[in-house]
RNA sequence: GGAGAAGUACCCAAGUGGCUCAAGGGGCUCCCCUGCUAAGGGAGUAGUACGUGAGAAACGUAGCGAGGGUUCAAAUCCCUCCUUCUCCGCCA
């Protein structure tokens, strides 16, 4: 949610930024409403201060006996009033909210306007692997291998959706304990959320309304009432405090999740995106901060830094890519994405993603904190990142660290988790 | 899923239509007395949101789990919902 103070401010500013999404707002509108709500607030309250007033008498007028019939007929009519009033206030309210829910967050001043193509690499990680031999893809790999059955996977729950069996489920579990053992060591508290969610944090995450429909809902209830399967753990960790006000000294709150995602969206069948590189289903550690206003950026480092590591020690090639404003997700001011070398699509996919959301979730949910310093309640910034999708990593270990003999080398640090550092037939 | 009970401020808690625009206590903050400790006396303590202020102050409005309704007037009466507790049912 953006700051309606701020479009009352300067609304040219707010438009030209929001344009670098690629977002064409015109404020006058939501301008004109504000005016009329706020001075429709400024007679109603006018008269319930009145109300207030005489009904404060009227004990009094009974004592003495006096008639009170005259004072209620006009307070009866003073109570029309008011309620037509407020009638009118409260769907002024809902238009102007439903106007700014869906309106995306303000991209940071240093995001470039444009879409995926205005993307800038700024950093790359290890070299591109070299095979002597034919490459297999990560599909036949793990087919091979017997890592992923994907055939009764689809026999299961239909397309999109596959089984990690044996090692290929030891390799997966291996990169969650992995990721959590890190995580732990940098002091991140371990949350293990509900994976079914209420409507209100698909609303405050940012996510509705817009996607409502790219979650999977719950049969039998109704959607603002329901719930649905979390797409991410962001959705629950981004709401844990909404509505409170967090003591400024606890910040920065620091936590990870581990939980499946669910994701409707999967849809593309394009063949370069066979195998688990986009499933309705998928692992993925997720990093959260709850920080001050202030440090934000400072976060946002940290967590590009700790995904980043994830991936580099685990020996791939990747890059990271600052994202235009227009490939952000609508909720983010910025975003990082660590991408990882897939050799037989010959492209880098998305491994993490890492964004600031700045106070936007926060002003949709209500998550604030006390400044120790000036005492006041501000909006806390919300930072996610992955830490990491599990699901698009095996694709990328298994083509990358793939031998000439059909096998697959496992990386040194999952080793001790996988038990062994050679996956066979 | 069913039955019963409950939800009031940081905590406990009084309060079944109006001098209660929420009593009292605990805790906390400040002051006084005493001063090693212990004990005593007094004052303050509704956070927050919104509106009018450049802003602070100040004022106004809302707010007794949430949302509606009845009424001149609602913590109080009515309806719906949520949560907690007790019991029962279900439990792949």
């Amino acid at each position: 949610m953006i700051d309606l103070q701020l479009i009352r401010k300067d609304s040219e500013s707010v438009s030209a930024a929001l344009a670098k999404k690629g977002a064409i707002v015109d404020f006058r509108e939501l301008l004109e409403w504000d005016k009329e709500r706020r001075s429709l607030i400024q007679k109603v309250e006018e008269n319930k201060a009145k109300r207030n007033k005489v009904s404060a008498e009227i004990p009094l007028y009974k004592k003495q006996g006096k008639d009170t019939a005259a004072i209620f007929e006009e307070m009866r009519a003073l109570g029309d009033e008011i309620a037509s009033s407020d009638k009118k206030i409260a769907e002024l309210t809902e238009k102007m909210d439903d106007f700014l829910s869906r309106l995306p967050n303000i991209p940071d001043e240093d995001v470039v306007a444009g879409e995926k193509e205005n993307n800038e690499v700024i950093r790359v990680v290890g070299k591109k692997p070299e095979f002597d031999f034919a490459p297999k893809n990560h599909v036949d790999l793990c087919t091979d291998l017997g890592l992923v059955d994907y055939e009764r996977g689809v026999k299961l729950s239909g397309g999109g959706y596959w089984i990690y069996r044996n090692m290929g489920a030891r390799l997966e579990w291996a990169l969650i304990n992995y990721f959590i053992s890190e995580h732990l060591k940098d002091g991140y508290e371990f949350i293990l959320p509900p994976h079914q969610l209420s409507y209100n944090c698909g609303f405050g995450a940012g996510q509705f309304p817009k996607f409502e429909d790219e979650v999977y809902w719950l049969e039998g209830e109704e959607r603002k009432k329901g719930h649905f399967m979390l797409p991410t753990a962001e959705t629950a960790l981004v709401n844990m405090y909404a509505g409170e006000i967090i003591d400024g000294a606890k910040l920065p709150m620091k936590f990870f999740a581990y939980t499946p995602c669910y994701r409707k969206e999967a849809g593309s069948y394009r063949s370069e995106e066979r195998g688990m590189i986009r499933g309705h289903q998928f692992n993925k550690v997720e990093m959260v901060i709850y920080s001050a206003q202030e440090n934000s950026m400072a976060a946002f480092e940290e967590l590009v830094g700790k995904a980043s590591a994830l991936v580099e020690k685990l020996g791939l090639h990747f890059r990271v890519s600052k994202l235009a404003a227009g490939d952000c997700s609508a909720s983010m001011a910025r975003t990082y994405d660590i991408e990882v070398w897939i050799p037989s699509m010959g492209i880098y996919k998305e491994v993490s993603s890492v964004s600031n959301a700045n106070d936007y979730q926060a002003r949709r949910n209500g998550t604030r904190y006390k400044d120790p310093k000036t005492g006041k309640n501000l909006f806390v910034h919300t930072l996610n990142g992955s830490g990491l999708a599990t699901s698009r990593l095996i694709p990328a270990i298994v083509e990358q660290f793939q031998n000439a003999d059909g096998s697959v080398r496992v990386p040194e640090v999952l080793v001790p988790y996988v038990g062994t550092d050679i996956l066979r037939k």
